[in-house]
RNA sequence: GGCCCUAUGGUCAAGCGGCUAAGACGAAACCCUCUCAAGGUUUAAUCGAGAGUUCGAUUCUCUCUAGGGUCACCA
């Protein structure tokens, strides 16, 4: 081998690189999969917890890897020191699993899996190494001695020059060091980083193709970027192109904010002599603000957390299929058609991909869910919400395990059928609509009075409810036992419905509405509960007199 | 500011040269109804602007405008 003047610059600063790319792509060989299968990844940064457009962009990824029999692992991008928060890797995979779409191969919280690792950019240095050597050798990196302050000045000139600002052309001071001097001041142990010689011209337009968008054409690289930060590590743009290439990935998936530096990576790729992967960027998840667009912001919105929605008791499915309407537009089509929320059924496709940022939308996601849980069974349901109130409501917890055949059949109370009780829209919902079932909680609220009707006299009430409590049957059928109720109000001078009342408000107390009110109220302690015939069964016939009993105490 | 992406009702959107411009969520109204939640039936609401191509533009082209993104030793 002939000593080129790169050599011992590059011998000074990788001692311990003796292997070439060439082993790295025996190393990591090509994946043994059908033609057709894709290989995706969700490469976040552990910089805290699940954002709601990263959920978004691992759902896409996780489904086109799926749907192609193909392979969804997870890097995670630790290259930036500073900002780490310590333990949110292993709260993503959590979350991540919560939805049932953590990756199978990847970072895995406490353990890798896969031979394509080590799967935390932290731990490849060596690899990144390597690379940049080569690189080196062949004269496309070299070591920059700027101070961020000396950056800073020439940025200002550029910007008062109204030129475009960046480390390139004339601007890169450091491109045109000799190597020997480089070398010398590095022995004297000045600090640097470590850039890439670019020989992209700005006046040059650079094709690629987008799955969502179609052919992009933007500016050909031209800037000297920093490969390798002075601790050592690599920065995004080198280690996307050296981990998605060697982790064998066919389709990256990622935000449309990366568009922009989609040269950089080109020119990367190319240098590197890698095949340049297919593309997908992905529109983000905004929000009104003022009256402007702006991408959820973790800082101010509640709602960029996943554990937002983890907390508040959203079903994943829930979620899932808010965010795959989003991706595809026909999913909510498909969801009416089939009767079903199940993302895993649905073909996704990038054709059918919006191509504009979408404002989250709350009211849609609510509508998602009240049809998610209305087509849970009462078993499921009960099972699901025993598991989310171990961690998020105590009180509803106890309640729940207390009384497991009397919540399951609160929960079923209208399920399934054509027109199921639609009233949860997330398990939060459940102890504000059933907890009167349980008698803590019905004697917690009417603490505070029974909000009976005022304008119906109190002696009226008190004997309506003492003939209801002797003369109700409610083994009897609904229809029969709503007959009986109307009797009850006749004998109490209330008309039997509406109508009739309406015809002649003078006859009348009231109507039969206002008799089903009274009894409501009286076990319930609200004006307002599910189905009565039900209530009154799962109560049963000893708590109903004891309730109604308190409720006459009460207006003594 | 340069560059890039995007542009149909409040939101998510069908449409791919000729339609009274789908549908869903949300809103409003009515019906049903023992309340609530459902369910049913309606209603209101959209092609950013201007040129061009064409017999004809929401649809194709250009310009403008608006919104978003990006210009770090962050990803």
């Amino acid at each position: 081998m002939t000593m080129n003047k790169y050599e011992e610059l590059a011998n000074y600063i990788f001692p311990d690189v003796s292997e070439t790319i060439a082993d790295l792509e025996k190393k990591y060989p090509n994946r043994n999969l059908p033609s057709n299968a894709e290989v995706t990844r969700f490469a976040p940064s552990p910089t805290g917890f699940l954002h709601l457009g990263s959920l978004f962009t691992s759902l896409v990824a996780n489904k086109v890897a799926k749907d192609s029999n193909g392979v969804f692992y997870l890097r995670l991008e630790d290259t930036d020191t500073k900002r780490e928060v310590e333990g949110s890797g292993e709260e993503l995979v959590k979350q991540l699993s919560y939805f049932n779409v953590a990756p199978e191969e990847g970072y895995l919280g406490n353990h890798d899996v896969g031979e394509y690792g080590p799967y935390r950019q932290s731990e490849r240095e060596h690899i990144y190494r390597i690379c940049i050597k080569e690189l080196m050798l062949k004269g496309r990196a070299y070591p920059c001695f700027c101070s961020a302050q000396e950056l800073e000045e020439t940025r200002e000139i550029q910007e008062a020059n109204k030129e475009i600002p960046g480390y390139y052309g004339d601007y890169a001071i450091c491109r045109t060091i000799e190597p020997s001097e480089a070398l010398l001041r590095i022995k004297a142990g000045e600090p640097y980083v470590i850039r890439f010689r670019s020989m992209g011209n700005h006046n040059n337009k650079v094709v690629f193709h987008d799955e969502i968008r179609g052919d992009i054409s933007i500016a050909e690289n031209d800037m000297d970027i920093v490969i390798m930060k002075s601790d050592g590590l690599p920065t995004y743009h080198f280690a996307h192109a050296v981990d998605d290439h060697f982790m064998r990935t066919t389709t990256v998936i990622r935000g449309e904010e990366w568009i922009s530096s989609a040269p950089i990576h080109l020119e990367l790729f190319e240098t590197l002599g890698f095949k340049t992967p297919r593309y997908a960027h992905l529109p983000v998840i905004m929000k009104l603000d003022n009256g402007n667009k702006r991408k959820l912001s973790k800082r101010k919105d509640p709602e960029a957390s996943v554990s937002h929605f983890i907390e508040g008791g959203y079903p994943a499915e829930s979620l899932k299929a808010y965010l795959m309407s989003i991706a595809n537009s026909n999913f909510e089509e498909w969801t009416a058609e089939n009767k079903c929320y199940d993302i895993d059924k649905f073909t996704f496709s990038f054709e059918k991909m919006s191509l504009d940022g979408v404002l989250f939308d709350q009211a849609k996601l609510d509508f998602f869910s009240k049809e998610v849980i209305a087509l849970f069974s009462a078993e499921d349901f009960y099972n699901r919400l025993v598991e989310w109130s171990k961690d998020f409501d105590h009180v509803l917890h106890e309640h729940l395990v207390n009384n497991k055949e009397k919540s399951i059949k609160a929960l079923n109370i209208e399920r399934g059928g054509e027109k199921a009780r639609k009233d949860f829209v997330c398990y939060k919902d459940v102890y504000p609509i059933i907890g009167f079932f349980y008698e803590d909680r019905y004697l917690e609220i009417i603490k505070n009075g029974y909000p009976f009707n005022e304008k119906i006299d109190k002696k009226v009430i008190i004997d309506l409810l003492s003939d209801f409590a002797k003369t109700n049957d409610y083994s009897l059928a609904n229809d029969v036992w709503f007959n009986s109720v109307k009797e009850l109000g006749i004998r109490h001078k209330f008309a039997e419905s509406g109508k009739l009342y309406k015809q002649n408000p003078e006859a009348y107390l009231g109507h039969v509405g206002d008799v089903a009110e009274i009894i409501r109220v009286a076990l319930v302690g609200a004006k307002n509960s599910p189905n009565l015939h039900s209530v009154l069964q799962i109560l049963g016939k000893d708590e109903v007199n004891k309730r109604i009993k308190l409720a006459i105490e009460y207006l003594n």
